[in-house]
DNA sequence: TATTACGTTGACGTAAACGTAAACCTAGGA
DNA sequence: TCCTAGGTTTACGTTTACGTCAACGTAATA
């Protein structure tokens, strides 16, 4: 009847909760690799008592880690990307800096795109020498 | 005068020899990473005695490890890459396993592209967030 | 009520990839 | 002849990113 209210989907995503199985079943890693990112400050999950309780953010940061991890980025490095999405109210020089690391990851990123162009022509050709090769051998 | 001999720059090439440290200087690393590798089974180089005395080969090696650091591989992987590249006979099987290799490297690195496409739109949807703030803040 | 499943906090162990220091050799100048 | 600049081996130390117990709490379930 109201056009007002918010989509019930959207409150749910809001209060979507894991625990820390979930999120282990769901990224396929341990809970210890969990609890270890929460100790070097990269989550912050809410509590039930002792039980952690990880919401939509906590999960979004995990995508993020693991994002990482397959580019080979350091935890420390992820870190700072994530830190560096937190909002965080600052000065024009704060600002600055926050620009200046995210032309400093573009740059890495395009190091690693060009990287995987070439090993991907050198694979190619592999694979032809390999055909090659392998007619050869019958 | 003869179009059978192969150039000058070839023959140089296949004689360009380098020094421990001036790998080292080239490639940015210590000469003890240089000595891990070949420790790792990942280089040979050849002696004068005791000194090592690396070929143009060598230095092709020691670039696609870096490259693959670049890419977090692990050295282990790298090496994997590295004896596929090595001519190797083998039979058929074996010729297959290689091909089924270069498929796994293959589908590691577009894993890796389609991470840094999304990186690098989430650095950009970034940046003009900032810019906004940056203006609001003025 | 006893078991099972899932969670918690320590705390020590481990693999990878080098760093660092010691102790030595050796060829080419001053 | 004595440095100095480079090279060598051996070996222990360090950082990162978790793995692997142990010992315990708690909630649902047979």
């Amino acid at each position: 009847m109201s056009s007002m209210s918010k989509s019930n989907t959207e409150q749910a995503n809001k209060a979507a909760i894991y625990t820390i199985s979930d999120l282990a079943q769901k990224f396929d890693i341990t809970t210890r690799a969990i609890r270890f990112y929460e100790s070097e400050g990269m989550l912050a999950p809410a509590r039930d008592g002792q039980k952690r309780l990880y919401s939509q953010k906590d999960y979004v940061t995990l995508k993020l880690i693991l994002r990482g991890k397959r580019l080979g980025w350091s935890l420390a490095e992820s870190k700072e990307l994530i830190q560096m999405y937190n909002p965080q109210s600052g000065n024009q020089d704060q600002y600055q800096r926050v620009l200046e690391k995210i032309e400093e990851s573009r740059g890495r990123l395009q190091q690693q795109l060009h990287d995987i162009e070439i090993m991907m022509a050198e694979l190619d050709e592999h694979e032809q020498r390999m055909h090659e090769v392998m007619k050869a051998s019958l």
